[in-house]
DNA sequence: ATGCCCTGCAATGCAGGA
């Protein structure tokens, strides 16, 4: 089975563009990040007209995740990640939506990007990351097969970045952000994009500006972490890049792992 | 040092993204 994870940066906006990459593609799982509308705007009936069955945690204007499956419904398993203790607040920007399809755990973020840094936004985005470790901790002891994918808004090392320098000080090179991903790896989850292209030089995004595609200047941001269940049967995984040379086209491409059934 | 480009919301600009 084919999971995948995309950026859609806006589903008003990009509902042409999905759809599109849906039918031709046809990956038994989507995870989409950046949907940017409330939950009553969410265009279901449009996935269902193709054949995908979909859950979504709206928010207006900004965030947003959505889990769609190619003919069966996803089974909701979590929605928010959990406080950290008692006197924390819950998280109130909608990042985190995870769901069970077909015996595996779906785990679909939307990690904050963390910039400017330092700063608040960047304390919320180190923060945000403490709180996904934890869950993930608990997935693990599920010992169920379990992928955790989406856009994490960290460039792990610097053979994931187009420019060390042009990044150096953005919120998605720093240790601190780095290292939080890197204890993710520690625990033992699989970064499967990297693990097949040990020598990095794939790129995930590339900015609307200053001619960034056409000059391939990207980076790795979104990732896909397997369980060692599902680590097992991995296949391959790849950039569906081609769609981001396409018309109105999103900032990210789509990435998917191909998972033996 | 800042804007570049794009989206949504609402309004002829703004915040946020990365």
């Amino acid at each position: 089975m084919r999971i995948a994870t995309f950026n859609i940066n806006g589903i008003k906006a990009r509902l042409p563009r999905l759809l599109e990459w849906l039918e031709e593609t046809r990956p038994a799982v989507a995870c989409l990040q950046e949907i940017k509308t409330q939950d009553e705007g969410f265009p279901a009936e449009e996935f269902e007209k193709i054949g995908y069955k979909a859950i979504w945690h709206g928010q207006k204007s900004f965030n947003g995740v959505a889990i769609l499956a190619d003919g069966v419904e996803p089974v909701e398993t979590m929605r928010g990640l959990p406080s950290l203790s008692d006197d924390d607040e819950p998280d109130e920007q909608s990042r985190y939506l995870e769901a069970e399809v077909n015996g595996v755990r779906i785990a679909n973020l939307y990690l904050p990007n963390g910039n400017p840094q330092p700063g608040p936004k960047f304390d919320y985005k180190l923060r945000w990351m403490k709180r996904l470790r934890m869950r993930m901790h608990d997935l693990w002891q599920c010992e169920t097969p379990a992928i955790v994918l989406g856009d994490y808004n960290v460039i792990p090392e610097s053979k994931d970045t187009y420019s060390v320098r042009a990044m150096a000080d953005d919120a998605l090179t720093q240790p601190a952000s780095r290292d939080a991903y890197m204890r993710l790896l520690g625990d033992g989850w699989t970064d499967a994009l990297d693990t097949l292209n040990p020598r990095g030089g794939v790129w995930t995004y590339w900015d609307y500006q200053r001619g960034a595609w056409q000059r391939d200047h990207g980076f790795r941001i979104d990732h896909c972490l397997l369980s060692p269940e599902l680590a097992d049967r991995l296949i391959s995984a790849g950039v569906d890049k081609e769609y981001r040379g396409r018309e109105k086209a999103s900032d990210h491409a789509p990435v998917w792992v191909e998972i033996s059934d």
